[in-house]
DNA sequence: GCACTAGTTTACGTTAACGTAAACTTCTCC
DNA sequence: GGAGAAGTTTACGTTAACGTAAACTAGTGC
């Protein structure tokens, strides 16, 4: 039987999956980070479009502004010239030397919040 | 030689060390984050203060609301009854949940930079 | 034909987390 | 005793990231 890949999807689908809202969605695209086609009025959205979303939301998760995003979303797709290109070069050591420090940041609050279980179970006890 | 080990200081003296503004500190206390003395009019912190800045900024590293972050300098002190202390230990999962979270997310993201780097090289070659 | 359901545009509202400016006090240094 | 430097209060301003509401259109089921 034929494998059928979804390929296009609307506006509502995309905001069921991610759990967000459609105007989320359409702000999204007011701010460039989306590009949706039109069939009629109506939206229609690539697959390219749904990995931004991804992108975005995870990005999100870790704090990330929507320029933030952006800058992602860029390089995932790089149409540009030898300047951009070492540009967005530059742009991925920033953004990786930031989730090295979160990495950190992550590994001490694990172990505070350790600490701090372990003396709300002592009191507790 | 006696140690001496700094047990107060002033606002400028953490705005300095934590690089950000004095208003940025006094805005914590007004959300009650803080809570320094007064020696006269001036604001005097605490190396409790001090601890609870610096898990306020890295709380906002990890993309922490000050309302989230408020609930980890409770963690701090258990100053609580029993139910309270449930309560803490509840938030203290959830955190714990969200951190877990995003390591995926930040290992996801990592080799993603690997590989828009590496098709940044591409072009370039 | 009519009620849903899902989509659309337009526009004003809201919240968090500070920035910025003005006007004042207190201490120190020369 | 005057000029900085560091502190203070009060208050209005700003930006990001959507929320919310109103009024409209287009397909679908019976």
């Amino acid at each position: 039987m034929a494998m059928k890949k979804k390929t296009s999807w609307s506006i509502g689908d995309l905001a069921r999956e991610f759990d967000v809202t459609t105007r989320t969605i359409r702000f999204y695209e007011d701010e460039g980070l989306l590009q949706p086609e039109r069939r009629g009025q109506t939206r229609v959205y690539s697959a390219a479009d749904r990995t931004a979303l991804k992108l975005i939301l995870r990005g999100k998760r870790l704090g990330f502004s929507l320029a933030e995003s952006r800058q992602l979303i860029q390089m995932y797709n790089p149409d540009a010239n030898r300047a951009q290109l070492e540009a967005l070069l530059g742009k991925i050591h920033e953004r990786r030397a930031q989730l090295t420090q979160q990495l950190r940041d992550i590994e001490v609050m694990q172990l505070e919040l350790d600490e701090a279980e372990q003396r709300c179970l002592d009191f507790l006890k």
